[in-house]
DNA sequence: ATAATACGTCAGCTTTGTTGACATTCCAAG
DNA sequence: CTTGGAATGTCAACAAAGCTGACGTATTAT
């Protein structure tokens, strides 16, 4: 037998069902938060969420290789074909024939790309800030424990091959 | 200096744009995660998110409204209409006209909808369980403060609303 | 009586995802 | 050098789920 009230005293009671689908609902009400204020500047200029993604993922290692956002994004070439397209277009990201291998495309942000992106990451930071902030440091250690427990396998590797690029 | 911004001292080094960076980034995947496995059950028999954030909450609160509905979802009637109408044509939502107010609609799982609805959040429920066991207690009530200071005003106000009812 | 509310519905549009098919370019192996 | 396969791009068609706007119908409130 394993489980339940074993411990000393306090049994597990974060484990309730209630506990957990507070944090599941608290999951999905955060995430409206925490996409808000890019998708209302977004929506000013005909972009969405996808648009911000490519964004945000081309900023965070440029000269990356499509296939290599690709993966990041889990979404089908098709898909992102059609943002970068847009993104291109509008001259907000250029993509340069490889030297290695002519066949990649690696792919930059513009100066006008890097300033939206600065735009919204700018709005994103803002709340993130003051929401670890009103929670205080530990509280944040914990919510990034939590988070990076409920990833999926590949996710955490994408997660953590973007942590040990800067961070 | 270095990490472990503690109370003394070490004066908000958990604000830093770098650690604001990874909370964002962890929430995108994690997000991911958090869907994956009622995204999974739903593609298997024709539906989507939108029906499961309808089957979620008609069974959190059984005999609310459609415009109580609607304002928990954030959409408008007419996307949810289409997501409602598909699910009392398979016989999973049943509606009762209001008695005191007739023009209302009284939303309810029937007994499939419920079974579906267990199915659900059984899954999304697993992946929280695990997440939390291996996070510890602590980092729970991090995790949750922090979330809860993500939300807007409004999406904070349902949520407290939700968490009356039974919790 | 009239206005407002709650709900449903039709029509049309957008974003973002999906498959499937196919062409091009290029690297690498035989 | 030829050929297979990888990386990329693109066309077409489609679906889920959001949106706006307009309209209809009960029902309730004023």
């Amino acid at each position: 037998m394993e489980g339940g009230a074993r411990e000393t005293g306090n049994p597990l009671l974060f484990l309730t069902d209630e506990q957990l689908r507070k944090g599941i609902e608290a999951m999905f009400f955060a995430y409206r938060g925490f996409t808000a204020d890019p998708d209302r500047i977004l929506s000013d200029i005909a972009y969405g969420r996808a648009h911000h993604r490519a964004i945000h993922f081309i900023h965070r290692s440029p000269g990356g290789t499509v296939n290599n956002l690709l993966a990041i994004l889990g979404v089908t070439k098709q898909s992102l074909n059609r943002v970068l397209r847009g993104l291109m277009e509008d001259g907000l990201v250029r993509s340069e024939i490889g030297k290695r291998d002519k066949r990649e495309r690696h792919l930059y942000l513009t100066e006008a790309g890097e300033a939206l992106e600065r735009q919204l990451s700018d709005a994103q930071r803002d709340r993130m800030r003051a929401a670890y902030r009103a929670a205080g440091p530990e509280a944040v250690t914990g919510f990034r424990q939590v988070l990076e427990a409920m990833m999926d396998e590949d996710m955490r590797n994408r997660y953590d091959a973007l942590k040990d690029l800067k961070g």
